[in-house]
DNA sequence: TCCTTATCGATATTTATTTATCGATATCAT
DNA sequence: ATGATATCGATAAATAAATATCGATAAGGA
């Protein structure tokens, strides 16, 4: 039974995946003005994607609308935030207190995404030792047992690109499942561990690269 | 004659785009170690694409490679950073000089993607009139003002959600053309002005869905 | 009550992206 | 020099995603 509602989750699509959190952040607002239902029409009007994209993505969901009215706000929000795992709780723990990390560690945002940073990991002594936004860094050498004594499964990489491969295998063999990697480099980990690569390289290519289009048909009109 | 260069640059694919300054960087790695050329066997084995899929990608570039040897490292690595736009430096101000945007402003690694982040912009009396990083904060109300001054037309926005909207409207009017949004909220702009929507919501959601797979299969096995 | 309309959900079509095939060619070993 | 092989580049096929179509249905007004 839990393998079946699983293997239904795993078929979304990413792209879908991905523009979850996009719905579930409106429905929760339009939640709080008191909006009882909501219509793929008027999400689209909204975020801009077309209703039948919209449609389709809830449809992945299991949501079920009503005609005439569409979705039932309350409903599809939970739907979403089950799906998104925002209602249960998942620990991490950062590799790297440098700026990146010491701000993913301060943002708050991460509690509604159901995501618990514990503490943060680094080499430096300047670091080690110390609380930063009320959660401690600690040194290097204690992440497997921490890790482990907590059973975390996921960890956040945010050491310089140099050392994220010794990094990701100190994560490895404390255990971590997830490793979510903010160096702009190539990580290698077993088959049982996944990496969710965050390259800020690759968005600003596409930016700049609508940028640069966006200018040159403007010196041609 | 541009118009053409441009047009064809156009049609790059996003998901090739994004792909693009992966294999800048291992490239850039290769020629410090002295390659002289790669060919996409090679990179397969590293990042992991297929070797045809990397062989279209690096079509789409108008990369010219040799039967058995591969591609020239120098002269590949050459294109992409044309393309990525690595060679002629862009100016950017960020708006929300808080944890992430000031990480952002201290992060060195921009200056090798071409992006320069010239200052930042607050409203917090806390932060304004300092410097942080090299950097200057300046008040929300020089925004336009520099802005214009220096031409500047990419903006990083990273104030609280609630006051993104806003912030996209000040950009506009100071003549920003492209947006990189870190807030997790859709944002509204005239047409010709571009929104990059970064959202860490969107990866951790796949990496979230990704690690529950994984484990509901390891359960069942 | 009946008609009009907005919407959903299922299915079909189109478009985009990835993966496969295959001939041509350059390199290397014999 | 010859043959084996790795690779590219063009083209084709397969897969994935976005978009369109259309019948069914629920709401609201005539
Ligand atoms: N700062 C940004 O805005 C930004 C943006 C995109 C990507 N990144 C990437 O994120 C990573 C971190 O960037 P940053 O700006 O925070 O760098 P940083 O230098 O400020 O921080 C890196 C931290 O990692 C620690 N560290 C170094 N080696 C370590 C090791 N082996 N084990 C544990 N800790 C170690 C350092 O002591 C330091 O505290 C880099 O890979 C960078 O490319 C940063
Ligand atoms: N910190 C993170 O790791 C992180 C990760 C993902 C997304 N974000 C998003 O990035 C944004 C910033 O996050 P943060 O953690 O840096 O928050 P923060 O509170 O640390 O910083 C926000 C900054 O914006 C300034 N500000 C507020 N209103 C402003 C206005 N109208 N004009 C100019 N400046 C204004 C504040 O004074 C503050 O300095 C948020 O939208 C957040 O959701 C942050």
């Amino acid at each position: 039974m839990s393998s079946d509602s699983n293997s239904s989750i795993q078929q979304i699509p990413e792209p879908t995946l991905r523009r979850l959190p996009l719905y579930h952040q409106l429905l929760s607002e339009k939640h709080s003005e008191g909006a009882k239902n909501i219509s793929c029409t008027e999400i689209s009007n909204i975020l801009g994607f077309t209703a039948i994209q919209i449609r389709k993505d809830l449809a992945y969901t299991g949501a079920v609308g009503r005609s005439k009215t569409g979705y039932n706000v309350k409903e599809l929000l939970y739907i979403l935030e089950d799906i998104l795992g925002y209602t249960k709780t998942k620990d991490a723990l950062i590799v790297g207190a440098g700026n990146l990390g010491l701000a993913l560690m301060g943002y708050d945002g991460f509690k509604n995404y159901g995501l618990n940073i514990v503490a943060a990991f680094d080499t430096d002594p300047q670091k080690t030792g110390k609380l930063f936004h009320g959660k401690a860094v600690f040194d290097i050498s204690e992440l497997e047992k921490l890790a482990k004594e907590k059973g975390i499964k996921i960890g956040i990489l945010t050491v310089p690109s140099a050392f994220a491969q010794e990094t990701a295998d100190l994560m490895v063999n404390a255990g971590i499942k997830a490793i979510w990697n903010f160096a702009p480099v190539k990580i290698n980990v077993p088959d049982d561990v996944l990496v969710q690569h965050e390259n800020l390289a690759s968005s600003l290519a596409v930016l700049s690269h609508k940028l640069d289009n966006l200018t040159s048909v403007q010196r041609n009109e």
